[in-house]
DNA sequence: ATCATTTGATTACTTTATGTAACTAAGTTT
DNA sequence: AAACTTAGTTACATAAAGTAATCAAATGAT
């Protein structure tokens, strides 16, 4: 048999970013500290997804949530250390994409 | 308003990324020409799914198909230079889950 | 005090994507 | 003709994502 031989890291890994919106998240991020309602509107996502994105990035350490007790209520999200060290993935998809990634055949027939 | 300033072909790079099994298909094609049989035994994607991703890598000129029509018949599947130019994606992916990715904290309480 | 407002989320419901397993097609051997 | 092999497809079940209404907390307007 030559079953799975692939690298449970890398399988962590490619799961992580297989997810819809996940490197989306993280590119937004990389800007800069945002707001719930920032990166919602900014990528357009739905919130509920949104909201189970940012728990799971929070449980791996990737995004840090800070609450801002004033009315109404601020949550700031930001990347972690481990959030960061991820800009290099999506620079290497940005750079690709140019490159190779025709633009859609935007198909105006009126 | 601040709406969707993101790249287009970033995005639709992004998009094909994130569909499940679609990085895996192509790391695994970067080792070489495959059967559909072999992709599917090395990643554990179902047989519905693989054709699916396989066509679609087909069509944006990722992945070559070539037929053998010997019995019983052989079709085997490559990277094309645009799939070849994904390496360093995968690459990237492969060393940040290296360096990051803890490793399965496997339970196995018995 | 009550109501409307704001942000960050959750819930109920619908649509889409994926998983599972049985089945098909073509050619060959038995 | 029946069985076998590879590369798929189909029907059905489950999981994930989209949509829109709703909630909680704090506060200002009435």
């Amino acid at each position: 048999m030559t079953q799975p031989t692939i690298c449970p890291k890398f399988e962590k890994a490619i799961s992580l970013l297989s997810q819809r919106w996940t490197a989306l998240v993280i590119y937004q991020l990389l800007l800069g500290t945002q707001r719930f309602s920032g990166i919602q509107s900014s990528i357009g996502i739905s919130g509920k997804v949104l909201s189970d994105r940012l728990k799971e990035l929070e449980q791996q350490d990737i995004v840090k949530r800070v609450v801002i007790p004033v009315t109404p209520v601020i949550i700031e999200y930001s990347l972690t250390d481990k959030g960061h060290s991820m800009e290099p993935i999506l620079r290497t998809i940005e750079n690709w994409s140019q490159a190779w990634v025709e633009p859609e055949s935007e198909l105006s027939a009126d």
